[in-house]
DNA sequence: AAGATGCACAACCGCATTGTG
DNA sequence: ACACAATGCGGTTGTGCATCT
């Protein structure tokens, strides 16, 4: 079939923007909206594939875009939620109002997987890195192992149409992003706020599914997503109880899938982020590596 | 002072997905 | 159901600036 390519255009003006571009395009879409990215440049008089001029709007241009730098807590969550939906910067940048997913993106690559692999750990894994080769039996391997069978599943569950939490619509897709909704959904607030819990022996969740719902974040960090993000850090392991909150949101949600021992859920509160991001705060300036 | 190198960020490219007739 | 167009997304590259030698 082939498709027609959309900037092969010579005539179509490549490489950096000027202001002269960025505002005509800026008037543009203030009066007309975007409406079709592809006739835009035309409609609005720009040498530029509707394409580039999407890319430059959803980048730079959009008046919600938050410039500077990157916060300590953005950096956090950035991290958390890469541990669990991967380079999937779309997703991650919905968690992070005002910051696009290019941004995100490149904070991870020149930041975040350079810092992570300061402190020994994996970037695509958020393990630590052993000079000894990987680590895939160690516990952590299984975990994450176990954590993307888990996730295959709920999102198999998910397109046989099981409906882990409230029905949508008819006619409404079910979100396939399923644990991007886990995060955002009552359970995930729950698990945000687990403060300083569960440190302990969170052992592989699948060993310990059949008995383990007490156990909780291992992170013990919290993080509030929107608006305003905050996220504490807290090394205090006071408790190791896991309140209902937790198991009441989880079982009534849960109720209307099988075995809800053998959970993704259970999984999401049992992820071994690598908990102490105090890194971030003085830029794994004490990073070492661990020896194997 | 000048060239080399590294870094950060913006932009591009190509594939995947979604929408439409 | 199919073909095609439009859009979204993630990986990669290009460019400008800062720092180093």
């Amino acid at each position: 079939m082939g498709r027609t390519p959309c900037c092969d255009d010579k005539d179509l003006k490549k490489g950096p923007w000027d202001p002269e571009e960025d505002e005509i395009l800026i008037n543009y879409i203030n009066k007309h909206g975007h409406g079709s990215w592809r006739s835009l440049p035309k409609l609005a008089g720009l040498r530029r594939c509707g394409k580039s001029c999407r890319l430059r709007w959803t980048n730079y241009l959009r008046p919600d875009i938050k410039r500077g730098p990157f916060t300590v807590d953005e950096e956090k969550l950035v991290i958390q939620l890469h541990a669990i939906l991967g380079n999937r910067w779309a997703a991650i940048a919905s968690q992070l109002p005002g910051r696009t997913d290019n941004e995100i993106k490149n904070l991870w690559n020149t930041h975040l997987k350079k810092r992570l692999l300061r402190m020994g750990l994996n970037p695509l894994t958020h393990e630590p890195l052993t000079a000894c080769g990987p680590t895939a039996s160690s516990p952590g391997a299984r975990h994450m192992a176990q954590w993307e069978s888990a996730r295959l599943e709920a999102e198999a569950r998910l397109s046989k149409g099981s409906l882990f939490f409230n029905p949508p619509p008819p006619l409404v897709k079910p979100n396939p992003d399923y644990f991007l909704r886990l995060w955002n959904s009552q359970v995930g607030e729950s698990f945000r706020n687990l403060n300083g819990e569960a440190k302990t022996d969170c052992r592989s969740p699948i060993s310990q599914a059949s008995s383990s719902r007490k156990c909780g974040s291992a992170s013990g960090v919290t993080v509030d997503v929107n608006p305003n993000i905050a996220i504490s850090s807290s090394s205090t392991p006071e408790s190791n109880q896991i309140e209902d909150p937790i198991d009441a949101s989880f079982s009534s949600c849960w109720n209307e899938s099988e075995d809800s021992s053998d959970t993704a859920l259970q999984l999401l509160l049992d992820f071994p982020i690598n908990n102490d991001m105090s890194f971030l705060e003085d830029d794994a300036t004490n990073a070492t590596p661990p020896l194997c």
